[in-house]
DNA sequence: CCGATAGCGAACAAAGTGTTCGTTATTTTA
DNA sequence: TAAAATAACGAACACTTTGTTCGCTATCGG
């Protein structure tokens, strides 16, 4: 809880050696969060499994919590970079005009198995991820849907909207990788237009 | 980790030394949960709070996890309870003929502060229960589900819908919880059938 | 009343956390 | 390429939390 002489300073590109640890770090951080719960990890496992030294640890992340934040900033970060661009260029949802909704595109990413996002959220901790992820989707919904869709219900209060779509959406992902992500992206994208698009 | 020789056996009805006890930290518990974070309490914190001896606190409960599970179970057992009755005499959905619906008989249980429940929720530990009372929702409404509705649309998996409805109302109730409970149950339910009706 | 048992508190080992310090290895830069 | 800077290392630390033990006291139920 002191502060600490922080090594890492943002702006100034890290040398090699830095890099290296931050990423054994992650590495190690992200194979244990696939096996075991976050709140039964130590931070001397991850230490282990990163080979590297306490002190190193310490001078790169001030606690554990702070390290899962910085893990769900790399591993979501492009991904919610690529989700609004996506929602630039096509829309929100599926159409005959724009197949390619935002959902699906999302979907997809999960399913390549970006950076491994998929051990950590069939995981027992996915519940953490996809908070974080959950986050930065009400965020672009709730910046969409306010400008587009105007005709919409006007006896179901917009706040109430967004937080029921973003809300459904992650339900949903976390249904589909605990199941084992049976369904193709593209079905599941079909289902929850189903089940989304009506309200509006 | 070990076995340990539990004082408090199932089925033999509590010595009163033992329900003082039990209550004693469960409101303890309740209170600090309130407050703070789930994984930043202490056994120590509760047992000073609970005004109970050490040892006690490990005769009544293995861990501090065991006594989060046993509260939710004393918290939500008799809403899931009245849940399932009330499923049983009224339907799922509100209708003009049973205007009483599931979901709003729970947020009406929700609303009322049933022992102190709506404190935990609206903490930064709510999501814990939350998940709890989520996974018994979702037991009622699959069997529900299947014995009704049975002209549902064939395009969706019943399984998708299921989790989609339970998950919906728990995000529901999340959100309507952390902005302060402003809707009235009646109210939120109407939202809430407005955006699952359409579905079925 | 009395045998049974729950509660108590001190004390403990074990494990985990966050920090320090002096040394070694690697990188920048000049 | 030599020198200054600094990241990594590991032992050691004080501290906190956990889960358990033991002997004693208070309370309960029959």
């Amino acid at each position: 809880m002191e502060h600490f002489p922080l090594i890492v300073r943002k702006g100034v590109p890290l040398d090699r050696r830095q890099q290296k640890t931050r990423a054994a770090i992650f590495a190690a951080f992200g194979g244990l969060l696939a096996e075991k719960n976050y709140s039964k990890i130590t931070v001397q496992e991850i230490i282990d499994a990163a080979n590297v030294g306490r002190t190193t640890f310490y001078a790169h992340f001030e606690t554990k919590e702070d390290l899962l934040k910085a893990l769900c900033e790399e591993l979501f970060g492009h991904i919610v970079k690529s989700m609004e661009d996506c929602a630039h260029t096509h829309g929100l949802y599926s159409d005959r005009s724009a197949p390619e909704s935002v959902f699906c595109h999302l979907l997809q990413h999960l399913q390549q198995n970006d950076k491994n996002v998929t051990g950590l959220l069939s995981g027992e901790s996915s519940e953490i991820f996809m908070r974080f992820f959950r986050d930065s989707l009400n965020e672009l919904i709730r910046s969409r849907i306010v400008s587009r869709d105007r005709k919409t219900n006007e006896e179901i209060p917009q706040d109430f909207l967004v937080n029921h779509i973003s809300g459904s959406f992650v339900e949903m992902a976390l249904w589909w990788i605990k199941g084992g992500m049976k369904q193709t992206p593209e079905e599941l994208d079909r289902y929850f237009c189903a089940v989304i698009k009506p309200v509006l």
